[in-house]
DNA sequence: CTAATAGTGTCTCTAAGACATTATGTG
DNA sequence: CACATAATGTCTTAGAGACACTATTAG
């Protein structure tokens, strides 16, 4: 954003990337989403599913990740937020590349296998293996979940639409790596005030008494409340 | 970073930017540093420092942001983080741009008008009349400072290089914008363990018990802590 | 009935804030 | 000495965790 020098001069391209950290939890662990590479470079490995930036029909980077993730995996993610810049020579045999990271968050059931053969779900935990610095990019991304999950609603967004308050305080547990006080969890719950119960909505079928389900507030179905120090670990 | 299509097809040229937010305390309160501009557009202008990212020399858009910041200041802030990117047609005439931004925080006493006669410092708070959208990267760099004050270090940045726990209270407050619990802001100090006394300095010269000065830990020199919950409001 | 988990009442304990007291400089 | 602010000791209070007890389903 500066004049120095004239913008016209020939100059050594900067390739414009979007990539996405589409994460999900299964079987109680974190779990990223990564596509086989059709192209070089690294045709064939697991990588984010990524794209240019077009600018002919793009808004912003934010609409660019939306529409890169919807035309690899024909997911619309309720949560997407970017993440970060990854930048310079080395990361890209290609060039200098910028990447602006976006990270979305699904619930498990949007990922059935059978709709989305494609997806392949890797635990992030022992992550390694993945072309460019999608390594960095995908621990960037838990770290940020992972922070922001103790003082934040964002776990709900990897439960599905209704859900039961120990479903909700597994999810957590999950993210946090922690168990966390029940009584605490329902009081922060509580007060965050996000949750409404599923009126005469009930998880059935097991030999015990039924939980209540809850589903967030019309007002934050797409928003993410960030109220200080909302759930603590135990 | 992704293989449909080839990277070699002509499409519109996307403008890589950086700008840097250099915020310091002056009067209590948060000031950014402008620029006049020199060139079109908004010629003229104060606006944030900022220029294009050069493949040629920079490392990555982080070295840029540290270049560009020292070409046209002649500072070198002792912390510089990436702040979020700003992308999209509307923001600069010149077409579809990206701008990483960074923001960095020094203390008042690298400022002194004498030494950079060509900053103006703003106050941040009723802040106006900025071009392209660089008042949305101010507000992002000041809530993100604001919000990262209140369970860290940071603020220490924004103090020379010794100073008094009532100082760095008193920054620390002008930042959250309400006052703090001296004993409880005194044992936060103590948990973070990231001050040391400087032996035998303390600040004399005026008419009551003189205060010892501190100074960040050597391990802390160029790192931030952020230990959670560290310092909290009244 | 028992088994199992949901949901809640309440006590304890930790940590933050309020307040008072002591310490140490200047004039 | 008075006065001002630094630094610290300690009491009060709010909030988080532990734990126990009640509620409600299946079988």
């Amino acid at each position: 954003m500066q004049p120095t020098g004239n913008p016209n001069v020939s100059r050594e391209t900067i390739i414009c990337t979007v990539d996405v950290v589409l994460l999900s939890l299964k079987d109680a662990a974190l779990h990223v989403a990564l596509l086989r590479r059709e192209h070089e470079p690294f045709a064939g490995a697991l990588a984010l599913p990524g794209g240019y930036v077009r600018a002919d029909e793009d808004e912003d980077t934010e609409s660019a990740a939306a529409r890169i993730l919807f035309e690899k995996t024909a997911i619309v993610s309720p949560y997407l937020e970017q993440l970060a810049t990854f930048s310079g020579r080395a990361r890209d045999p290609r060039g200098w590349s910028i990447s602006v990271a976006y990270y979305a968050l699904v619930p498990a059931s949007l990922l059935e296998l059978e709709h989305h053969p494609e997806i392949q779900l890797l635990a992030v935990d022992p992550l390694k293996g993945l072309p460019f610095d999608h390594r960095d990019i995908v621990q960037a991304a838990v770290a940020r979940v992972r922070s922001k999950s103790s003082y934040s609603s964002l776990p709900v967004f990897l439960c599905g639409e209704q859900f039961t308050l120990p479903q909700l305080q597994a999810v957590y547990e999950a993210l946090l790596g922690e168990s966390i006080n029940k009584v605490s969890f329902r009081r922060k719950m509580d007060e965050l005030d996000i949750l409404e119960p599923v009126q005469g909505a009930r998880e059935t079928g097991r030999a015990n008494r039924p939980a209540q389900l809850y589903r967030l507030k019309q007002a934050y179905r797409k928003l993410l409340s960030t109220t200080d120090r909302a759930i603590n670990p135990d």
